[in-house]
DNA sequence: CGTTCAACCTGGGCGC
DNA sequence: TGCGCCCAGGTTGAAC
């Protein structure tokens, strides 16, 4: 479920939690771990025990929050990775059942990452596995700062559909499989052009599409399809849903042309675009 | 290099 | 009403 807008509201939704000492933690239900050498429950718990939250960012399709403790003022980072269906709430979760780490502070604040489908992942790192695992050879420019230069550099010489490309998170980070549906109907391309195709200027056009779509979706906090999806730190449903083009819009009439959205399957994932206004090149 | 598949999980929706 | 099947916003690693 969340990709960069969805993220990017969820850390803005929990930036009240900045400043603040972690009192409590529990883990309940607590997700799989993202490899066998990441820290278990309760070694996080003791390092987390009356750390500060120094500062909350997003990297990519991630929420790291940056923790300090005061007897070893070295930071460490609490990374959150949603993947389908998890959300960072700082108000009551839809169910108990699925709450997988719930944090008190001090202030009295409670921070909960819920998961239903527990596909999710967290870990608490040091800089340098931060910076091994999540560094710019990991991972692409943020989507939302992408220039076309940038993209056109890293996929002029790939074969592979465009689609995919934009869904590959070393190319650029933050967008995911309804973005990239959204994004390139924007720009007028058909998903299935392979990379090799375009052209700077064509990447330009996708770049400019990539800004446009996500700082609106962000405007929008985001896009809940359905009832068990997506909601903001607040549990409130994002609203970006009601400005898809293409994105589950499949047999319905192109807004620009009036063509019939069609879907397709490319690397096992639904894409939605319109074969009359997206160019194929 | 690129593509496909399975796996990690839960639960909603559908056809029978 | 119940059962089996398919589907879903993501990521990873193995096989071809």
């Amino acid at each position: 479920m969340p990709e960069l807008p969805e993220v990017e509201t969820m850390c803005r939704g929990i930036a009240c939690f900045c400043g603040e000492i972690i009192a409590t933690t529990q883990f309940p239900r607590y997700t799989r771990r993202p490899s066998p050498i990441e820290p278990r429950p309760r070694t996080m718990a003791a390092k987390l025990h009356r750390s500060r939250i120094m500062d909350i960012t997003r990297l990519g399709k991630r929420a790291v929050l940056r923790i300090q403790h005061n007897e070893t003022p070295v930071d460490s980072f609490l990374v959150f990775e949603p993947r389908m269906t998890g959300l960072l709430l700082r108000v009551s979760p839809p169910t108990q059942q699925h709450v997988r780490l719930a944090i008190t502070t001090r202030e009295k604040q409670r921070l909960i990452f819920w998961d239903r489908r527990g596909l999710g992942t967290i870990t608490l790192i040091d800089k340098s596995t931060f910076e091994a695992r999540f560094g710019s050879h990991a991972l692409g420019p943020d989507a939302l700062t992408i220039t076309g230069a940038a993209l056109h550099t890293k996929i002029h010489s790939s074969r592979r559909h465009i689609k995919v490309a934009l869904l590959d998170q070393k190319i650029l980070a933050g967008v995911g499989n309804i973005y990239a549906s959204e994004i390139l109907h924007e720009a007028k391309v058909d998903p299935r052009t392979r990379c090799h195709r375009l052209s700077q200027n064509t990447c330009d056009r996708i770049a400019t599409a990539c800004s446009r779509i996500l700082h609106h979706a962000i405007k929008m906090e985001g896009s809940s399809i359905g009832d068990e999806t997506y909601r903001t730190a607040d549990n409130r449903p994002g609203r970006y849903q009601r400005f898809h083009k293409v994105y589950g819009r499949s047999d319905n009439k192109c807004f620009r042309c009036e063509t019939k959205i069609q879907r397709v399957v490319q690397a096992q994932r639904s894409t939605f675009f319109c074969p009359q206004c997206q160019r194929r090149y």
